[in-house]
DNA sequence: CCCTTTTCACCTAGGTGGTAAGAT
DNA sequence: ATCTTACCACCTAGGTGAAAAGGG
């Protein structure tokens, strides 16, 4: 699996500071449609068809999951731990994506509710949030050069391949 | 500072799966003397005088606390974060030692305690736990040269002076 | 003389895009 | 032709004892 660039980042207001809670994410298809390479010319992708059939939908679970309310709201929570994969037998627990499709990332926020019959409550205790901004195309090859410059420019691990400008 | 090697771990049992811990390390001194160097053909250390003056004896929190007790209980609890240091000035948080004197590391759990008034069980929702086989000398040098070989051959970041056997 | 500090080469562990070979 | 896989050099980040230099 590989790490998504830049990483998803929230920062949180409004929790009960001494409540637990649950942090995940997952990932949807934003359409039913397969893409192909993408024209530098027309900034735009080429449809392939339709899409591919879709994986169960795996979830990931912030790492830090559970804790206190106070503790998620005092910093950025960052999910530098998710990672992709396109290997559909993938056993690493890890996000599992066709490539050449559009995916929307989802946050969601589970109160853990300390009652004994929480099942119940399941539905108001648990809480999504979308930012469309954050959709993107799963590639196993980057297709446009300016994203690989981009990703170069800023990824820390990239820098061996930086040509020049420190910052 | 440095780590610990051997790293001091746990396995804990009899826990409440339910409820939250804090689990944390400390530092007492074994006795009053400061040591002189080691003499290999006793196995032995010579006494130099009184101990140096104590530091106020910092504490270092596991940085998984708080957990549930399940969280604690389902593998070895690995407290290798805990750093060493002789700085009295140190303001990493890292636990200060004085070199050449022999100290005894506890382990501590605390319960957090739910009730409002927690403060006044204190007492009752703590316990500490002593491993005597685990006490050392604080060194900034090796004064043993097996205590050096038995660490090059068992800690991986040493491996780079390994003469031989990869096992 | 005995101990401490600083720096260093050499590791572990793991995240990058490039590249060549493979697959369809 | 187009996409995928496997491997690689090159990074980040940080844990080792050796060795040289420093201090009392």
């Amino acid at each position: 699996g590989r790490r998504m660039f830049p990483t998803f980042q929230v920062k949180i207001f409004g929790m009960d500071p001494m409540a637990d809670y649950m942090l995940l994410m997952d990932f949807v298809p934003v359409d039913d449609k397969r893409y192909r390479q993408y024209a530098f010319h027309s900034s735009s992708w080429l449809v392939a068809g339709k899409a591919d059939p879709a994986t169960p939908g795996r979830v990931h679970y912030h790492p830090d999951s559970p804790a206190k309310g106070a503790q998620w709201m005092k910093q950025i929570v960052s999910f530098d731990k998710l990672k992709l994969t396109n290997n559909l037998l993938d056993d690493n627990g890890h996000i599992i994506l066709n490539s050449m499709h559009r995916y929307q990332p989802r946050f969601h926020v589970v109160y853990v509710d300390p009652r004994k019959d929480s099942e119940k409550y399941a539905e108001e205790n648990f809480k999504t949030f979308v930012f469309e901004e954050t959709r993107f195309t799963a590639v196993t090859a980057y297709q446009n050069h300016r994203i690989t410059q981009l990703k170069i420019a800023s990824n820390p691990f990239a820098k061996g391949f930086r040509d020049c400008d420190p910052e």
